[in-house]
DNA sequence: CTGAAAGCGCTTACAG
DNA sequence: CTGAAAGCGCTTACAG
């Protein structure tokens, strides 16, 4: 480890050329006579050096790095998907450079302005409630990049998955095991995703021809307590059900520690369905039926097309699809489960 | 908003006055007449200025970017200590800049290059296995304040809470009620914590005057499926237990979820004691007893004291303290819930 | 293909 | 107290 800095003039003196030379082999900005370049590139390696990345801000204008609007590092949901982000990155010039909202506007836009201010060179916002109108205008100045949030007129750098359809798929297994009486337990309506999956929640009860009960539908805010509350609230009205719907997975283990200390069984009695798919639902008891958001994924592609964006290409965002997980949170409809029970012992015969 | 960008020049030519008294107010590292300073003052706040931090940076020697050196972002452990950070950086003019080792030397070690090469200019090094050497040596250029590591010879800097009290702490509990036969899943043996808490939990054992059978400690690796096998090997060795104490609580979810699977119940039958306080332990079926660390007031503290050091005080960390949090998977021995449960009659009266 | 020069937006001795 | 000037370590037209 060689502590003193070295600096391009130093390598440039080793290597008996200009600074803009070394510069220009170090960045493929120009033709260099191959000579030249290999002991420049012998220098660089010999001496150790490292360009200054803040001087190659200062002086191109770039800082290298990309900054990420996020609400909270500590989130399951969010930490995976910086996780990506961080993969996607890797290899390139660029380093992400976190923020946190901390679910607050204040902090979100005070968070926005830290970052800009560093600068950043292409921004990444998950989520949050900045107005549209204030990334519109960031947008042309930087690449902006929106991952779990819509942009109005900004379409091709949006990165959404369906959360519609992936409602529609975690009720639909629950209707495909016999349940009829299903609730849900919603996210806060101000959200997009939580009108989007409760309205696939409707979608799904429609189309297999069943009532819409508001009477089992609850609003929650996406955190454990309110899950917990919300099975509180479902079992106070008294309207019969046998399964529910939550619109995350933090929502469900809510509602499980509430059926749990009712004595109400999962997936005996009550079948519990959660939504985001988080590495920890697969080890809660019984491990938890999930619709998986491809949080990890998305991180990924949204690096990817911050830096395609960088490069002046199309941002380019795939269309990523959510995937059920079905684990041992649900089971068969009661009334299924004892008309296969009998059916399967009149088959076996004896017992 | 302003879009165009706004220089220290701008604000000079504005105000009437130099750059250099621009930038002495703001800095506030000179005396300026009280008039100047307000008319400064005023346009900077009419034209929205915010210096460039890039500029800021090589000109000063500083980047105003505190690395933190972290093992993975997605963790619910390292994620707490994160936010602590965040929080305790926040109104300083520090941002802090994280990096990701993901448990393997090399990433880790590609991860400080990084950092270091921003430059930052202070470090904050979240456990790891980066030698003490290097570290040391780089302490050297830049303040680093080390946290759940130890680093010999520069003990001021290191924040660590005591492991070995800390186990005592979970080992204690079960001892006090009643149990005699407590399993250990350990972490694994590289890590200085799980070597320290293997080793509370030995003491408090020997304290209580009891054997250490060796039949009942498994090593993990402070992962949930280590958790969930750790308990199939204890069940296959044999040796009879009533308690766990795990090295963490993201092992003794896996531990809950084999014991699950077996129908074997907690607190039931097995009381069940984790370590660490995640915040998803509240939530866990049945909610988890475990040492927590104040992971929070850790990043928090860290902070702090690399931002005492970059004001060239003493670093100064606080002595942190763990926190047994008696929740509902640890309850008496059966004998002893026998005994209490006849007594109780007794004394009650009637059945 | 390559060097000398200007410049990125600040800070900070250096004079006064 | 305050301005002119140098300089931080690079990049990039501008000439050749």
């Amino acid at each position: 480890m060689t502590e003193s800095v070295i600096t391009l003039e130093d390598v440039a003196r080793a290597a008996g050329v200009s600074p803009s030379t070394v510069s220009r082999v170090l960045n493929g900005s120009a033709k260099v006579a191959a000579p030249k370049h290999d002991t420049v590139m012998r220098v660089v390696r010999e001496l150790g050096y490292r360009p200054n990345p803040i001087a190659q801000g200062l002086a191109s204008g770039r800082s290298m790095s990309i900054g990420v609007l996020t609400q909270d590092i500590t989130s399951p949901f969010y930490g995976d998907m910086l996780h990506g982000i961080e993969e996607g990155l890797y290899g390139s010039p660029y380093h992400p450079v976190f923020a946190s909202g901390h679910w607050h506007v204040e902090d979100e836009t005070s968070a926005l302005h830290t970052l800009l201010n560093r600068p950043v060179d292409a921004l990444i916002v998950l989520g949050g409630h900045t107005p549209d109108a204030s990334l519109l205008a960031l947008a042309g100045r930087v690449p902006v990049i929106a991952v779990g949030r819509r942009l109005h007129g900004h379409d091709l750098a949006c990165l959404n998955i369906d959360n519609v359809s992936g409602a529609h798929q975690g009720v639909q297994h629950l209707l495909d095991l016999g349940h009829t009486h299903i609730a849900h337990i919603a996210g806060p309506s101000a959200h997009r995703d939580a009108r989007d999956r409760l309205d696939g929640y409707r979608r799904a009860l429609q189309n297999a021809g069943l009532p819409i009960n508001d009477q089992l539908i609850v609003e929650g805010d996406f955190m454990e307590p309110s899950g917990l509350l919300a099975v509180e609230t479902l079992i106070t009205r008294g309207a019969p059900f046998t399964a529910i719907f939550a619109a995350n997975d933090q929502m469900a283990y809510g509602a499980r520690l509430a059926l749990f200390r009712r004595g109400i069984r999962v997936p005996e009695d009550v079948s519990l369905v959660g939504f985001d798919g988080l590495p920890g639902s697969a080890f809660t008891t019984p491990p938890l039926t999930t619709v998986r958001q491809p949080t990890f994924e998305m991180g990924r592609a949204a690096a990817q097309a911050a830096l395609n964006a960088l490069n002046g290409n199309a941002p380019h965002l795939p269309r990523l699809a959510t995937e059920l997980v079905v684990r041992e949170s649900t089971a068969l409809h009661r009334a299924r489960t004892a008309r296969r029970a009998r059916k399967t012992v009149t088959v076996g015969g004896a017992p």
